[in-house]
DNA sequence: GACATTTAAATGTCAGACAAATGAAAAGTT
DNA sequence: AACTTTTCATTTGTCTGACATTTAAATGTC
């Protein structure tokens, strides 16, 4: 912990900096409990509310947690796939909607990821993970099914899909990146898609990942993305 | 912009909670001046220091900026790539460190992803993504080369190739993986990993990349991943 | 020993004040 | 009239001190 704060800038940025410098190389470990706001005013000769705002960045970013009480103060967050899964589908989102991202970009990054994990899921997949493909695609087959239940089921087998795989970084990675264009993509299922096209490419996929085709698996999930982008151009060309 | 804040928790968390609403669902607009301190001070009928830090947090998420002065205030960021990246690395570095994943783990992901942009990157690569890859080629087979300037040229590397995809989502998404995981492989490339070998595999990539042979550099990219991995197993077995 | 009470420490919130930055309006100058 | 300087109001940044609330530990009581 340091105490001089010789840097440009507010504060409050620069005491969030030290403490987050210090959680990222480790001088403060997991669980481990910060100096209480007192005793932060004292090392940085500053007063509360300048710490307290420091301690509200670190909050923010999940770096920290606060407690009350005696025997309270800040502590290291633990920073698990959970926490981070929301703000990284926040991050996501607000990047897609902020830049003109076009519909054809999202879509086909997603599914280029998306194929990363076929030839893992291809190797691994168990039992479970099938059941759980094989349940979606039956509820996406369902007939009184609405619009915003077979986007979300569609959600679910392409996670199911990434979930065998069996690699906790990379589900982590994809499954936000599906989530975060889940908004996009129901742009065009409110409009046309095809739900027995779809189920149609969610049966073929899920018939290679059972048979451990990685290659047809591969060739199914390419399918589908050109349909869904070309679906997407289409709308692009007609509007209104 | 709502008044009540009925539910639980603190209230700068309530408060920081509505403004972010409010800028993901897009009530408020990019470069959208929020009201002064003190008006949502009023609103909520909160103190200053209260507002203060709710706005501390949503600044920590990159979400607003603040100006002093006449005119001054908060306003909505526009979150680009550039402001997005370091916070996801940093995230990432901290999901990887806290959670015992091992380096076989993350460098299944890491390699599985950059796979993905390998058909793309063949297909539209230019003759710039070629001579900075092939640069970083020549600049790794150097005599004098340090080992932490062969890590940062071997990253260098491959964000070329990544960027040779053309795909802005991808890239970004690929580009904070690699440099995420960085640290992890330095901590290989300092111990046994061969430069020649690694150079052979980046010339290989870099030569079926050229003559747009997916199929090639996905297999180059194959074995580079085998080769890395079975270092980190080798590592493993044999402590100290 | 088990339970109730008190106490101390810590964060959460409030109120008011001053400092510093900044743009705009007002005043002054040519 | 055009330009420069000054003044000024607004807004965020910071400080001080106080009180409220929560919580675990210490203390007291039976």
């Amino acid at each position: 912990m340091q105490y001089a704060l010789d840097q440009k800038g507010d504060l409050s940025v620069q005491i969030a900096q030290k403490l987050r410098n210090a959680i990222v190389e480790g001088t403060l470990l997991v669980d481990e409990r910060l100096p209480s706001e007192k005793e932060l005013c004292d090392r940085f000769s500053v007063s509360r509310p300048t710490v307290r705002e420091a301690l509200k960045r670190l909050a923010a970013q999940n770096l920290i947690r606060t407690q009350r009480g005696a025997s309270g103060g800040a502590f290291v967050n633990r920073i698990s796939y959970n926490d981070a899964y929301p703000r990284q589908i926040t991050s996501y989102t607000l990047l897609l909607s902020m830049n003109d991202i076009t519909f054809q970009t999202a879509c086909e990054a997603r599914f280029a990821i998306e194929q990363a994990c076929i030839p893992l899921a291809a190797k691994r997949r168990d039992p479970d993970h099938l059941a759980q493909m094989r349940a979606e695609i039956h509820y996406q087959d369902q007939q009184g099914l609405s619009d915003n239940g077979f986007c979300a089921s569609d959600v679910n087998f392409h996670k199911a899909l990434v979930h065998a795989a069996g690699n906790p970084v990379l589900r982590f990675q994809i499954a936000s990146a599906i989530e975060a264009m889940q908004p996009l993509m129901n742009m065009i299922t409110f409009t046309q898609r095809d739900r027995a096209v779809i189920i149609a490419f969610h049966t073929a996929i899920a018939d290679a990942i059972e048979s451990r085709d990685a290659n047809a698996a591969s060739q199914g999930l390419s399918e589908l993305a050109d349909y869904t982008i070309s679906l997407g151009e289409q709308i692009n060309a007609k509007p209104d």
